[in-house]
DNA sequence: TTCATCCGCTGCAAAATTTGCATCCAAGAG
DNA sequence: CTCTTGGATGCAAATTTTGCAGCGGATGAA
């Protein structure tokens, strides 16, 4: 929409710390870039923008600016998505940002089945850790958050919760394989693999051990989890995952897994949500209306 | 703000119903308004005008369009303000939409006493029975509502009521003048002059008598409250109005008043309110603070 | 300390966009 | 049937935006 030219550009600038950064992502001169900023700070009678040395960082007025700005440039999307769709296609786009879990078969699964109904829908899918999920939301990353175990929540606008009860992972030849449930303690005896820390999955393991006397001592770390996927096949590790990061034993023999006994481990909790008074575009919202019916097919809601 | 320019100059198109007639109040040519459009239509995919013979008229795309750029409009009111309000200075304007029983004491002395802490902050004051309150927020071109008895209620959020039982007006000579409490036949048995139809008051009246015997044949009628409160002296007159709309005994000894029995005519109901998920400018939020506190300290919350 | 580098800002001319004029065309109103 | 109203359009003028060249300040490396 043209007449948001200059407010895009402003985006831009906040994002990249430089006006002359942003400039050559816009393919203007600085000197463009650079004056349309000046006007606006005219017009608003007050600065956006610290000059540093290395670039420029937004003041307080620049951050209640932002904050107006960037609503009003995925509101826009959202008029126009509702627009289109008067005219009968359903076009958009859906940017979620989610913790590890959901990429391997949940999600792909879901935006496949979505875009057999609206090839007109596209999607951008975002690992993001706990923390890093909520800001995605606040800055306009993403349009919907898939998290496990998130830790701030200010901002975030909670649409379900299902419950997941961490899982110990291991090959069909472990001698775990075929137990239907195993203790914490158990589990530990073996070599593990785990991710690095900002994640839920370990941030639930950590927890538990705080209020007991066993050790964990990763024998690989990464965070990576392709990494620890395959490596997990390599040696006889024990590996921790929630359900909907599992493979259907039909689909994957080369992954077993088995529940972690819920009084080792407490019951984790697996967030959706979105920014909180925002108005999701409309492929956003109706995407996740199928989330939360997938997910409440498949897992206990809370 | 300058490039809000075209949604400003489209909501004036659709508030207008023609291009040359907003052209005109624009000051600028039809030719240059026209074309705008135009643009953003292209833009946009699809027309958000059509096309009278005697003028242009929102579709339902423009409908949705009009919508997102008004609540933009007085967004960046509020961001702007807020900003002010950074460097100390607190500016801005509010808007009110109202029933006459505001407007003799209540509002005046209210705006009064906010504008001696903040001369920079401006009013509006406009004068709007139950249905045509409620258009007002929708539109934008009332921030705030103060309504006896409003009749839709979708878009509006309240943010407080009190209870108004509607009192029997009239001069200090009249044989009614004294009376803790007067019956409704009592009232009716003087000529009575009464508001048009529109209003709450009147409104009030109405249902109560659909309950009961009695017959309202007003001597005068009138849709300016101007001139129903100088004919109220001239004859002998017995008139309706709620607490808020009644000068205090102390200032105004030219009026006399007493209320009507609440079994005759249930209590009513002032509603204030704002538009339901709008977040109103600052200046407009602090004001309505403080009329909640000034409503809670006279009358009888609900 | 010096020098190279990065970055925001500014004067001026070129480029692009917006505006206004004149005019056309379509659709009621009288 | 004519007249008025009101939206579209071609073209030139006016205005705004952009790019180039270059300034001056701050930082960090040598």
């Amino acid at each position: 929409m043209r007449y948001m030219t200059t407010i895009r550009f402003i985006d831009a600038v906040a994002r990249a710390g430089s006006i002359r950064k942003a400039a050559e992502e816009l393919a203007i001169t600085s000197t463009a870039l650079n004056r349309r900023i000046l006007a606006v700070e005219e017009e608003l009678g007050a600065p956006i923008f610290e000059r540093l040395p290395r670039g420029v960082r937004l003041n307080s007025a620049g951050e209640i600016f932002i904050h107006h700005i960037r609503n009003q440039i995925s509101d826009m999307e959202r008029v126009r998505a509702q627009i289109a769709d008067l005219a009968g296609e359903r076009r958009g786009h859906v940017s979620i940002a989610c913790s590890q879990a959901l990429l391997p078969y949940f999600l792909p699964k879901q935006i496949n089945a979505y875009r057999r109904e609206h090839p007109g829908v596209t999607f951008g899918v975002f690992l993001r850790d706990r923390a890093a999920a909520e800001q995605a939301l606040i800055d306009h990353t993403a349009d919907i958050a898939l998290v496990f175990e998130p830790i701030r929540m200010a901002e975030f606008h909670t649409l379900m919760r299902v419950r997941q009860q961490l899982h110990a992972v291991f090959a069909p030849e472990h001698p775990l394989a075929g137990r239907p449930v195993v203790r914490l303690r158990e589990a530990l005896e073996h070599p593990i693999a785990l991710p690095t820390s900002p994640y839920g999955v370990r941030h639930v393991l950590e927890v538990a051990l705080q209020n007991s006397t066993l050790e964990m001592r990763p024998a690989v770390e990464s965070d990576s989890f392709e990494f620890l996927r395959s490596y997990a096949g390599a040696e006889q590790t024990v590996s921790f995952q929630i359900p909907i990061g599992l493979p259907d034993p039909s689909e994957d023999p080369q992954t077993a897994s088995a529940p972690i006994d819920p009084s080792d481990v407490p019951i984790g909790i697996l967030y959706m949500g979105q920014l909180r008074n925002r108005i999701l575009p409309v492929a956003a919202a109706k995407f996740a209306d199928g989330l939360t019916t997938a997910l409440a097919e498949r897992y206990d809601v809370c």
